[in-house]
DNA sequence: GGTGTCCTATTCATGTTTGAATATGAATTG
DNA sequence: CAATTCATATTCAAACATGAATAGGACACC
């Protein structure tokens, strides 16, 4: 009660402790020596009135009470990186760092050539890029602008919709050469079929009438660039974007039994709203992601 | 780029002086001195490379960089507190600080006695109660819990509904004997109705056919419990709880020409899910608050 | 079983940060 | 118009936090 709020440097050399497992660690980390940060980890403790760790020979380890402030120590960091980011051009020029969260497809497949474009508009501004499909990367200050497959809930946040992709049915011309193609989902069964090893989204993925679960795929992998790699590399049957299908050219086959659209949005944190390079990107990827999905954004009639 | 990192103390000192307006007002509110808190600011903006105050004689004026950073140093204040409330007492103890976020009627009316319960069975918990209406409290951490009167849409939520309440048409008993009651919404027009000044809950209270704007009421007030205080000192009909009502003596009528139903939520970051005084403040409060509801959830048949 | 590597804890000289004191300017007030 | 009360800027000695050096324990590897 009557201690003095603990100093924020203590939170940030706590972090460290708690991300490196150590006070070595921690000290390099922060360019700091291991007797100073051991001095703040004390402090701290001494400040909350908490133990925080045991100490051991072989670094220390977290009590529960340390467990439960991470979230907190982590929250204050993304802020903190927000704000140097924030502070790395003032407001109205177009220079700076924005940092972008998409998901593994969008971001290593889709966006590349689209931040080309937007490095040769704008040569100052700088590209953070997180590959995360988790939805509250936003609130918690991990980026400044996402791109999201769906709309976010959240107030707080300006959210546009820059237009629907959809999902088919793609395969390499080598395999269809080969191996020819089913012409319908009973004959899918026979070819190898790309899809996912354990994460949900499968559940969202649910072919009309088939029962989708792990076995039905015969490479499994929870990584859509490794999926989609496996879909060039000729090893079967796999879903994909049609604009990028197209543009890979690979194959897409029975539009018509399979179809999932998905809505891109691009979101950003109402804070920088005001910031004019933020807007520029997020004007950018909205104008060049919605001539992409409007490339080959509904299901092509092939093969 | 090669400079390092401001340390967290800077920006400690940052918001103070945005608060404050001042060097020395921030250095008394950190319980610093003026000296220190100005080298502060100085090495802040040396670090980020931005000027963020315009020095004058009476305060600091904040630039446009500095106020675009503020709520990213707001983030990491309200972080910082959230981690020394979870530090006030261990994760598995019944004892440190729980902040609660509620609307005013909620905050001033409903929850009062709740809490004195609670505080029976836990003296050791303390209760910070901050009254508000915004949504996004919970995600900033300004509070642990809140009890709010809409299905909270962000994930990272842990969210109940403990009841529905509804609102009705009240009166209190002396100014019914004065001047009676309308037997219609036609009759209501004739009568004194306690409402709404600028808020935009207007527009959710929307009588059966009736168009409802400012003018509609003669006393304007955007403060629930002042409305609700003129409508216990008998100045005219008002809208307000049915249980509230009906524990402070207010007649209710007419509940089939208006009858607005609220969902009752009580909402928790999901970190603090692990925290055994947040698990307990959360389940009292569901368990009275469920109660409450159900007291006399429905529109009564008086008058 | 010696050797190298990892860790924490302790000591002490050094360098940085701090606050008290003070100078100074600009409003506000009697 | 002098007195008061705000504010920032500057100076300097004292308090403080820091890092280099060191000791000592655990563990893995050869």
């Amino acid at each position: 009660m009557t201690k003095p709020d603990p100093g924020w440097e203590f939170y940030r050399s706590f972090l460290a402790v708690m991300r490196e497992g150590s006070l070595s660690g921690a000290a390099r980390l922060l360019g700091l020596t291991q007797p100073t940060v051991g001095r703040h980890v004390d402090a701290l403790e001494d400040a909350l009135g908490v133990s925080l760790f045991m100490r051991s020979q072989n670094g220390l380890s977290p009590t529960d009470s340390a467990l439960s402030l991470m979230p907190h120590a982590e929250a204050m960091a993304s802020a903190a990186e927000a704000l140097q980011r924030a502070a790395s051009g003032t407001a109205d020029e177009d220079r700076g760092t924005v940092r972008l969260t998409a998901s593994e497809i969008i971001g290593t497949e889709v966006l590349p050539p689209m931040l080309t474009s937007f490095r040769a508009k704008h040569p100052l501004i700088e590209i953070e890029m997180m590959i995360s499909n988790r939805n509250s990367d936003l609130l918690r200050r991990e980026a400044d602008i996402a791109i999201r497959m769906a709309q976010p809930t959240q107030s707080a946040l300006v959210a546009k919709k820059v237009g629907t992709v959809h999902l088919g049915l793609h395969a390499h011309p080598a395999y269809i050469e080969k191996y020819g193609l089913p012409s319908s989902l009973e004959e899918l069964r026979e070819h190898p079929v790309i899809g996912y090893d354990r994460n949900a989204s499968i559940r969202r993925l649910n072919l009309s009438g088939i029962e989708l679960t792990r076995d039905f795929f015969s490479y499994r992998c929870d990584s859509d660039v490794a999926q989609y790699a496996m879909l060039k590399a000729g090893y079967g049957i796999g879903v994909c974007q049609y604009p990028l299908g197209a543009r890979d050219g690979l194959v897409s086959f029975m539009p018509e039994a399979f179809d999932f659209p998905l809505d891109i949005w691009i979101v950003m944190h109402e804070d920088l709203r005001g910031n004019r390079r933020m807007r520029l990107t997020f004007d950018h990827l909205a104008e060049t992601l919605a001539a992409y999905a409007k490339a080959a954004g509904r299901p092509a009639r092939k093969a």
